[in-house]
RNA sequence: UCCCGAAUAGCUCAGUCGGUUAGAGCAUCUGACUGUUAAUCAGAGGGUCGCUGGUUCGAGCCCAGCUUCGGGAGCCA
């Protein structure tokens, strides 16, 4: 009988009105007289609530008692009205009720109040049935959804790498050990060494922490590949912008130096986001009054510039400053932190910029995201294709405001010597490397890509300052929960 | 991993100079209310003060260690 379920969503918009209805949901809260009550409905289609009208002499004082809870799931038949009150156009006059699940009011942990981001990390099972979390999920998928279409669109082919490597030179942090040995007592080899040939892959293994090099075989024969997948990193690091298990965005093009790769950054970056805007609107609009209620207890200065959606308009509507490492080092010099001392790392061509170096660019100097380019090649990875002034390489970082480095890449060495030799000044096992090395044997092309983190792309798009806010179950340092 | 801070009711927090019975708001429960919108009004219940040890006549408060959490840094995406 209620098999057909109407989508919450879609009966906002309707004006179909006395016609019979079908949900189901959870209820958010209820308000009542003894007489009639009044229940918000959410099916997670839409951050908005149904309000179900409920005669309590119809369903008794007994029935309402009990669906009334925050968290209790009903299905509900009924007529779609125009709402009598002022909060909503339109409302369902409940006809029937089924309970499926009830939710015990004293135990259940989210209330119908607001509570702490911090709290929440605490019943992340429970989370995404709040507002806040619905909103922060479905641009999560929004966005997902269009980093496939902007891609598909453009003709690249999704290309899936490896989730479990055998490579342990790709050089992009420290990694998690994939083994089936026992840990307690593995086989040791004569010299009494963990021997790994007894594994199950024969060699010691490791989850990813880059698609990176197997893209880059991929764009060699397909021309344009993006990856799109997980990728872990074993690095203790606590921070609001690191996770130990994030998803990555990795496209990689041949024939692309890296102008062309500063284009594609820039233009997909822009096509993601407005993507997000004209199909998040009602999550964005949330998600920017929560902000704004949020910051009234900050001081001036710790405000947002902007509110959010003025934020994300303004990135689609400017072109990304972009400059040279060099140029970046120039202004960063003669900059007033730098001139009185202000910098906890003192600037100079060479050193690997700091947080405070990029946050001085971004937000101080241009105001808007930038693109810096040409950095000193011995504090970029060694498949980054030289300039012809034997001290930079064709590196670019994408900054933005408030993530800092959301996009990294560059345009790689295809020339087989200089790859070589590169590799051979850095002490890179190159055995390990050959596959990689013989796509420069054969065929080589100039060919350029990125990597983009995507959980920092989700957070710079919903505002949200914590990327264990951006991920349904985060994994950190000391938290594997659920 | 380093620096700083925090841990008190289900949640968010206050707790004075170390002093005898640990407080508030929200949530929950009970009652009132025939169209509510974070409903409103009245009342009630609810505590191993993170853990271990120490100082003291006496510790939520002081000291040490540990654990966890938060902010910043490094590493990076």
């Amino acid at each position: 009988m209620l098999n057909q379920r109407q989508i919450i969503k879609d009966l906002l918009q309707s004006t179909a009105f006395d016609t019979e209805v079908h949900v189901k949901g959870w209820v958010q809260t209820t308000r009542m007289n003894p007489y009639i009550a009044f229940i918000a409905l959410n099916d997670g289609s839409t951050i908005n609530h149904l309000q179900i009208v409920a005669d309590i002499s119809i369903f008794g004082q007994e029935f309402i008692d009990k669906i009334k809870n925050t968290g209790t799931c009903i299905a509900v038949t009924g007529k779609l009205v125009e709402s009598q009150g002022a909060g909503q156009r339109v409302e369902v006059q409940a006809t029937q009720i089924e309970l499926y699940g009830e939710s015990d009011p004293v135990s259940y942990k989210l209330q119908a109040k607001r509570h702490s981001m911090e709290f929440m990390r605490e019943i992340a099972h429970l989370r995404p049935r709040t507002r806040t979390f619905g909103a922060i999920l479905r641009i999560r998928h929004t966005l997902a959804y269009a980093v496939h279409k902007y891609f598909n669109d453009n003709g690249f082919f999704y290309l899936h790498t490896p989730i479990i490597t055998g490579s342990d030179a790709e050089g992009a942090g420290e990694m998690f050990r994939v083994t089936t040995l026992d840990p307690v007592n593995p086989p040791l080899t004569e010299d009494g060494q963990v021997d790994y040939k007894q594994d199950f892959f024969g060699k010691p293994t490791n989850l990813t922490v880059s698609g990176q090099l197997e893209g880059e075989l991929g764009a060699m024969a397909l021309s344009k590949i993006y990856t799109f997948g997980p990728t872990f990193r074993a690095e203790n690091s606590n921070t609001t912008r690191h996770l130990a298990e994030f998803w990555m965005i990795e496209p990689e093009v041949a024939f692309n130096d890296l102008e062309d790769n500063m284009n594609l950054a820039e233009d997909f970056v822009k096509y993601v986001i407005g993507y997000a805007m004209e199909h998040c609107s009602d999550d964005l609009a949330f998600l920017e009054n929560r902000l704004i209620e949020e910051e009234k207890n900050k001081k001036q200065e710790e405000r947002s510039p902007m509110p959010l959606l003025e934020k994300l308009r303004f990135v689609l509507d400017n072109p990304f400053e972009r400059l040279t490492y060099t140029e970046a080092v120039d202004i960063l010099v003669k900059s007033k932190p730098a001139q009185k001392g202000q910098f906890k790392y003192p600037v100079s061509w060479g050193i690997d910029l700091q947080s405070e170096h990029e946050r001085y660019l971004v937000e101080k100097h241009f105001k808007k995201p930038v693109i810096l380019t040409n950095y000193p090649k011995d504090i970029k990875a060694f498949y980054m294709r030289q300039d012809d002034d034997g001290k930079t390489v064709r590196a670019m970082d994408v900054l933005f405001p408030g993530i800092g480095e959301i996009i990294g890449g560059s345009q790689r060495e295809e020339r087989y010597e200089k790859l070589h030799t590169r590799i051979k000044e850095l002490h890179i096992p190159e055995e390990s490397l050959w596959w990689y090395l013989e796509t420069r044997q054969y065929g080589t092309a100039p060919h350029a890509g990125f990597g983009l983190g995507f959980e920092r792309l989700v957070l710079f798009v919903t505002g949200m300052t914590n990327i264990r806010d951006v991920i349904p179950f985060p994994r950190t340092p000391q938290n594997a929960e659920f």
